[in-house]
DNA sequence: CGCCCCAATGTAAACGTTTTCATGCCGATG
DNA sequence: CATCGGCATGAAAACGTTTACATTGGGGCG
């Protein structure tokens, strides 16, 4: 079978309290039964039994994320932020993905009870209560861009109000009056914020946002195309830029309009929202909004720890705005003579 | 503290094996008494706890996955191929990454032990010798893209040969000559096997690799943006098709030559591997080859779960291939004709 | 020389489940 | 009416650690 601390000790000629005490340096052992311990532990490859140490210590040592899907880049640069930090806490990383509702959220989360320390949940499509009556009682949790929840956990936001203002201000600046907006998933909650964002921001720079601009979109590069695709087909009517809601659909109208043989940024402009890696290697390279991903992730996995380690702090539901900077590469120009002449 | 099994025991005025029946409905109880049970662990929220559910049982209902990496879509995409099949068969993922070398992985080995069921193991740029080594004893692995094992754990590899056999074909008949290829990371071994098939298919086409044309890269767009200007920079003796050992590379080669007003393919034909989600969305759309990663992942996940089911059979080391097929869009073409007539 | 204290080690309980085995009860059967 | 069998339940062992507590032995100090 497998080997156990037990083996061990007998081949040792020690108790396992000995073996113990060697393997986790947690007491004083001489010097000689110590080497004789570790000979026998290495000869025998020995390896402590997860479970059971769990169990004893009462801590994982290991860290859940809850995510409602894993595709695209942002969800892979999210668990690179996450783990970076665990890892160096010497956390392991339990993920559970596909959770669009609170039914699979509370699923995940009691999947994980006992196995992990804390959890860090992302679920932008899962109302604030709802979420909160899913999330376990004594375990500390971390939520992800979710509406303000309750008090009972931390939570990390992308300054989305922050973010589409600045793209807002920089459209209107280069002379921009029609700004289409491309939306995310209509019950996500980074959607509703940065459609919200986008109409007050337009408010205040003075423009009007007329309703066939606003058009439907998923967060998805298909998406993208497809609301691009309607975009175009408001023949007279067209925005002189475009305003995508995340990255991915920014990329798929942009391919969009390069099968339409529209010029970028020479007669629409287009802005995302995210800074995926792939941003900048797509042409014309894309102007967007930089949300540092992993260190949303790592925000998230650092303060868990904290209050992992203070359990009283813990307590008090802290609350961090990762900001939202605006990077400017070459898919935004001027509008058009003809259109700014309209 | 935290609600135990024990907790509804008492209130539900049974023993535990009683509420442990209920719960895991192993085996019949009066309907009076499951209603009952059943009502006070919804009234408790009582959650079983994993670690003692897992020592007990004798297995964890979860996978472990190691990785050398989280960076870019190509992990993305591996970790949702392996999720899905995790998913359908109630198994939870455990991840680990950045683990380049032996040592790394025989660690991550090690945390996992008594936590998971089984091992999904990448690690492209570790010998399979020390590999072997690393991997624990009564825990059933599945190896991605290494080199062949002694015999220890079934393998899923991606045909790397037919790929490039495929792409090299396909350059040919449309009149290249001069194909240049940017390899991936020195000791990678599916950076080494494109190599070797990049060679091989170049020499069946009865085309002479130059040596200035084998330049280095390592698997990111950096890299390829850096291999991207080294070829440019051979004045006279440009190549006038690229071939990249992965797509993340040929995205970055994509922009060098854009940045440097080279016309794709009209002057020079680009040439990826992979077909990462992101290449039919940059300009020109990628011409690639495509290994369905997702499915990959999937594939590796279900041949864990059939080693798990009848370890007799995952005893002797399944192998299986992952075919790889040409995707032509737009980023490939004839070459120029003052080339051709060189 | 006897006592005390400390360092090293052993013993056993605890962690929260699942599962085997034992037990009581009830109805059916001869 | 005695016995048998099966069903529902309880008691307790087992899973593999960690750790509080008990026990040893030896050295320093009076």
């Amino acid at each position: 079978m497998t080997v156990t601390i037990k083996d061990v000790a007998r081949l040792a000629k020690v108790s396992v309290a000995t073996v113990s005490r060697v393997l986790n340096a947690s007491a004083p052992v001489r010097d000689d039964t110590r080497a004789r311990v570790l000979d026998i532990a290495r000869e025998l490859r020995f390896a402590p039994n997860g479970a059971a140490r769990t169990l004893s210590r009462r801590r994982a040592s290991a860290l859940g994320v809850i995510l409602p899907d894993l595709y695209g880049e942002f969800f892979s640069e999210l668990l690179r932020g996450i783990d970076l930090e665990a890892q160096r806490a010497g956390h392991a990383l339990l993920v559970s993905s596909s959770h669009h509702d609170a039914h699979g959220v509370s699923v995940a989360v009691r999947a994980m009870r006992g196995r992990v320390d804390g959890l860090i949940v992302m679920a932008p499509e899962v109302s604030s209560a709802s979420l909160a009556s899913a999330l376990p009682d004594g375990l500390p949790a971390v939520i992800l861009n979710a509406p303000a929840t309750p008090g009972a956990a931390a939570a990390v936001t992308v300054d989305n109000m922050g973010g589409t203002r600045v793209v807002v201000r920089h459209l209107a600046g280069l002379g921009h009056r029609e700004v289409a907006f491309i939306c995310g998933p209509p019950r996500n909650a980074d959607a509703g914020a940065r459609l919200r964002g986008y109409r007050a921001a337009m408010r205040a720079a003075g423009l009007t946002v007329r309703d066939a601009l606003v058009v439907p979109g998923d967060f998805t590069e298909e998406g993208g195309w497809r609301a691009a695709r309607e975009l175009l087909a408001l023949r007279g009517a067209q925005p002189t830029a475009i305003f995508a809601a995340n990255d991915a659909m920014a990329v798929g109208a942009l391919l969009a309009l390069h099968e339409a043989r529209v010029d970028v940024p020479g007669e629409i402009s287009i802005i995302g929202f995210d800074d995926i890696p792939i941003a900048r290697y797509v042409t014309p390279a894309l102007t967007t909004v930089r949300v540092a991903i992993d260190v949303l992730g790592a925000r998230a996995a650092s303060l868990l720890f904290r209050a992992l380690a203070d359990p009283v702090m813990g307590g008090n539901a802290h609350r961090e705005v990762i900001p939202a900077a605006l990077i400017v590469r070459h898919s935004c120009g001027p509008p058009p003579v003809y259109a700014t002449r309209r």
